[in-house]
DNA sequence: CGATATAGTCAAGGCGCTTGTCGATCGACA
DNA sequence: TGTCGATCGACAAGCGCCTTGACTATATCG
């Protein structure tokens, strides 16, 4: 790598990387065959009571279908239910299960450790300086261009 | 966003703005519709002279039917062209054709200016901190689970 | 109240991958 | 040199994850 597009290179190894770490993991204590839009999915239906497919398809950026077979994938799995919307008799809710929740808490315990991790590499103040030039570059980015998630 | 998988989701959003960016730009000038892929393999052919579809295969980490579906459309698009192997009756080499090239000459362009206007946000020494903390950060990923890209 | 918008569901299609197979060529070994 | 197993590209079919289209029930607004 001459130099010139490295930090490209970086970017999208690290994220590949932590995507695929973290998928192995999650096989490793019992939530195999998960990809990231569940990640994704997970993470919204967390933080979002009484959530629809229609939201959640907002959220990720796809179409209402497209969300709707996730979460039915997802219920198949036994990671969400559906049920009644108190407010609206043409929607249906979506929530986490005990299953679905126990995933989150993997997830967030799994980044606190890779966190913890690469702070003790580099150092917490290198970390933190990574965290704001990550930040900075995000901010920059093209409007329209933030992903949704 | 609390705090605990931040940086997940920021590692996660910069690599989506990144390639988004960089395809809305080789559209604008003058290659639109790659994909990351595309870019992946424009790289290896770069840099290798009489590359098959098998080796873009290994190097892209997908079947050789599915490098040389990619092969055959970037011949379509007129980015490669293939000739007879120098030195395997099986084989056939795929090269980067003129306008291959251009795309490439665009994407170090590209990036030569993202990292000067990285460096313009948050400074050269932090920018250089970044890159040492990523290095760092894909160096210690779990052995095989390096992108081959 | 009527017209328009919206939610979920069903259906079919597209794209980018996969696996399987085949004939031609290669490489190793006796 | 001949044989056998491996490998190359090409052809074929299938799968997964999206898309668009259409429909009925419900919601919203003037």
């Amino acid at each position: 790598m001459s130099g010139r597009g490295e930090l490209a290179v970086l970017l999208a190894t690290a994220y590949r990387v932590t995507v695929d770490d973290l998928h192995r993991h999650l096989a490793d204590v019992g939530h195999p065959g998960l990809r990231p839009a569940h990640g994704f999915a997970f993470w919204y239906l967390s933080h979002h009571d009484d959530a629809t497919s229609v939201d959640l398809a907002a959220h990720l950026g796809v179409t209402k279908q497209a969300a709707a077979q996730l979460v039915d994938e997802l219920d198949r799995l036994g990671y969400v239910t559906r049920g009644v919307h108190p407010r609206d008799r043409r929607a249906r809710t979506v929530r986490l299960t005990a299953k679905g929740r126990h995933c989150v808490e993997q997830v967030v315990a799994y980044w606190a450790d890779r966190e913890r991790r690469w702070a003790k590499l580099v150092g917490p103040s290198d970390l933190r300086t990574v965290r704001n030039a990550l930040r900075a570059y995000v901010a920059d980015a093209p409007t329209g261009l933030k992903p949704r998630w």
